[in-house]
DNA sequence: TGAGTGATTGTTAAT
DNA sequence: ATTAACAATCACTCA
């Protein structure tokens, strides 16, 4: 069985599941983002579904149905998206790299290599 | 070393 | 460009 250490304390973030007051825009200028969710993946492949089933849905009812439906989904239906996950996470692991990568060198000179203009 | 925190992903549609 | 529910996430940072 898997080893569960850790997981029993982060859940104060999750349990809270307060509304969300509104996502922040972003903080560093070259933030090398995160990788993207099973639901990101889940929502493309049926974003076009739940439109199709319903063209009037407007954003609350497509947000509300995908997630419904998310839910509904055994895991082994999320595993192809959680998979698909896993790989965008692998890319965002480069992004990091290189983003680590010029951090550093910039850090050391002063002046930063490429200054991407904002 | 461990804990958790925040930031981020993508959709649509309106503003 | 931004925001909003919907869900996952999970890499980073700190003491």
């Amino acid at each position: 069985m898997p080893k569960e250490s850790t997981k029993s304390s982060k859940r104060k973030a999750v349990d809270k599941a307060e509304k969300a007051p509104k996502a922040k825009a972003k903080r560093d200028p070259k933030a090398p983002k995160r990788a993207l969710s099973a639901y990101m993946f889940f929502s493309q492949d049926w974003r076009e579904r739940i439109k199709a089933e319903n063209p009037d849905a407007g954003f609350g009812e497509i947000g509300k149905l995908l997630g419904a439906k998310w839910k509904e989904l055994d895991d082994s239906e999320k595993k192809p998206y959680i998979e698909q996950a896993a790989r965008d996470k692998a890319r965002a692991e480069q992004e990091k790299s290189e983003y680590d990568n010029k951090k550093a060198d910039s850090a050391g000179s002063g002046d930063g290599g490429d200054e991407d203009d904002e």
